[in-house]
This record gives structure tokens, C-alpha cells and sequence, in this order.
DNA sequence: TTTACACACCGTCAAATTAG
DNA sequence: CTAATTTGACGGTGTGTAAA
């Protein structure tokens, strides 16, 4: 468990407020809508199976609880991606802020030397 | 062309966390 | 408390690439 904490909630605010990278702000996970997942693998091929499928209310669940597994599990690996993107943002966001700040503490360096040598 | 390796992505399981 | 959700870990699969 060397990862981020299970919190994150990547909510985009207004584009370019660090830089020219796209912020996120870090939010508590609160009730993401679950929309009812209306697919039902209706497949045609044995009445039997499709009776079983809509009656047993056990079967149903499980069926239900194995698909929003697997949707669950694809939304985790995309906000992780998205994180780790963020993340590299803004490595290179500072990266540059530093060049840039090296480069103005050369410059006045050299302008007190210039000034006292 | 084949082999070996690295990498990305996926489904699944299990544990931790959150919601009701 | 139970049910649902989230996420790390794992093993499997497909793809691209360099070396033999």
C-alpha cells in the first residue's frame, strides 16, 4: 500500500491557476452517482438460463455485484492514470519554476558583483 | 523469423473504507 | 451492524522492440 491514500477525488477547477497546468483539488470520494446499470446480458441463446438469470434474486445480485466489480475496477485504473498525470504536471510545472528562479538568483549575483567588485 | 523482455491493460480477489 | 465501494496485489494476455 505505497500509493496514494483511497480519498482522492480529482475535481478540475478553473484551468491554468498553477501555471499552465490543469489543477485538481483533492476532495474526500462523497457519493459519486451510481447510476442503475440497465445492461442485462439478454443473450438468446436458452430460455432456461435467461429464467434463471431473472428470477434467482441470489444469481441476479451476484451477476449485478460481478459487473460493477469489474466497472469499479476500470474507474480506479483510469482516475489513478489521471492522478499520475496530474502528479507529472506538476513535476514539470516546478521544474521550470525552478530554472527560472536559478537563473534570477544568477542574474542578481552577478549584478552584486558588478555593483561592489 | 523466432525468442526474450518490457510494458500496458484487464479481470479477479481480498482487505480496507464508506454509506445507510 | 451489513452492504456497497474503493483500491492494492496478482496473474493472464496482447503488443512493440531488440537481439539471436
Amino acid at each position: 500500500m505505497l500509493m496514494t491514500p483511497n480519498i482522492f477525488v480529482f475535481v478540475p477547477l478553473s484551468p491554468a491557476s498553477a501555471g499552465d497546468m490543469q489543477a485538481y483539488q483533492i476532495r474526500s470520494s462523497t457519493t459519486t452517482s451510481s447510476l442503475p446499470q440497465t445492461v442485462v446480458m439478454t443473450s438468446p441463446v436458452s430460455i432456461a438460463s435467461q429464467t434463471t438469470k431473472t428470477d434467482d434474486p441470489q444469481m441476479k445480485r451476484e451477476i449485478r455485484l460481478a459487473k460493477q466489480q469489474v466497472k469499479a475496477a476500470r474507474e480506479c485504473r483510469r482516475k489513478k492514470k489521471e492522478y499520475v498525470k496530474c502528479l507529472e504536471n506538476r513535476v514539470a510545472v516546478l521544474e521550470n519554476q525552478n530554472k527560472t528562479l536559478i537563473g534570477q538568483l544568477k542574474t542578481l549575483k552577478d549584478l552584486y558583483c558588478v555593483k561592489t567588485g
